[in-house]
DNA sequence: TATAGTGTTATCGG
DNA sequence: ACCGATAACACTAT
């Protein structure tokens, strides 16, 4: 699902399309994911006006709103993908014109079952977020400011006190959102790979060396799988299943389950294993 | 029919 | 209170 390169391809949907056409109509009627708004309460908060910004840390989006009436701005409309969320931008007549292809896995383009939330624009276009799992989650004024720095913009410094903390292994500090956001269980495993570090290595043993090793594979890889449009471009992702092979050096791949993930490694280059019980 | 899953968070125990 | 591990969440694809 979602990981960092795929919520930066559906902010630039957002971005290409939302921005500027003013709402005219809000399905917010999934309480699940819209919770806790009440159904029609971001309807009666969002019509009329437009999306002016589509800003994204870590896996959230947000949106700022213009003001009624050339009044003050409006509310932010949050947005996070979840497991399983897509947005996609369609026509007038629905037809789906942009998004979701960032990870076709599982869905055909133009299926709108699993619409969870839709802004319609005065034109007769919409956004909307189309979410199976319904992890997915959209909010007013959503709380960001627990995030840590965004991984493509996190400073060597800052990389090293994300790390420097308690002694949990390094693979579920990588996901912790809150030491660093936007890392998710793809892009930990292929993070690691390139390191070659084993995931299980409590952090607090890891030296100053390889904490630095890591953070230049962690953006090489971010930047790889920016660009490529998601993190199944990724070169180890293909080898994460029973028989798969390290694709640089060909030794079996080992499957673990670290940070309560399940976590793929090579056992010759990213040995050091298995905690004691 | 049973299981795994690209994420987050409440809860529990140390 | 801090830290880490686990379960739960909702639902589909395999």
């Amino acid at each position: 699902m979602p990981e960092l390169p795929e919520v930066e391809s559906a902010r630039l949907v957002l971005e290409r399309h939302a921005l500027g056409r003013t709402i005219a109509d809000v399905d917010d009627s999934d309480t699940y994911v819209c919770r806790p708004h009440l159904p029609g309460e971001m309807r009666a908060a969002l019509v009329g006006r437009r999306l002016t910004e589509a800003n994204r840390r870590g896996k959230s989006m947000w949106c700022e709103t213009s003001g009624l009436h050339d009044a003050e701005a409006g509310p932010t409309l949050g947005i996070h993908l979840g497991m399983s969320g897509k947005i996609v931008f369609v026509d007038r007549g629905g037809e789906e014109i942009d998004g979701g292809d960032y990870w076709q896995r599982g869905r055909a383009r133009g299926d709108h079952r699993f619409t969870r939330f839709a802004l319609r624009f005065t034109d007769g276009t919409a956004v909307m977020l189309v979410d199976p799992r319904r992890l997915g989650r959209v909010r007013l004024d959503p709380p960001v400011e627990r995030l840590g720095p965004d991984a493509l913009d996190i400073t060597l410094p800052q990389f090293r006190a994300a790390m420097a903390r308690g002694s949990a292994p390094v693979k579920a500090r990588l996901l912790d959102q809150e030491a660093l956001a936007g890392v998710g269980n793809l892009l930990a495993d292929e993070a690691l790979w390139r390191a070659k570090l084993n995931p299980n290595r409590p952090v607090d043993e890891l030296t100053r060396a390889e904490v630095d090793r890591l953070r230049r594979s962690l953006r090489a890889a971010l930047d790889q799988a920016v660009a490529g449009g998601g993190v199944h471009t990724l070169s180890v992702i293909p080898a994460r299943h029973a028989d798969g092979s390290c694709p640089r050096c060909g030794a079996r791949m080992v499957r673990g389950t670290v940070g309560g993930r399940t976590t793929w490694w090579c056992s010759r280059e990213q040995p050091g294993a298995a905690l004691p019980a």
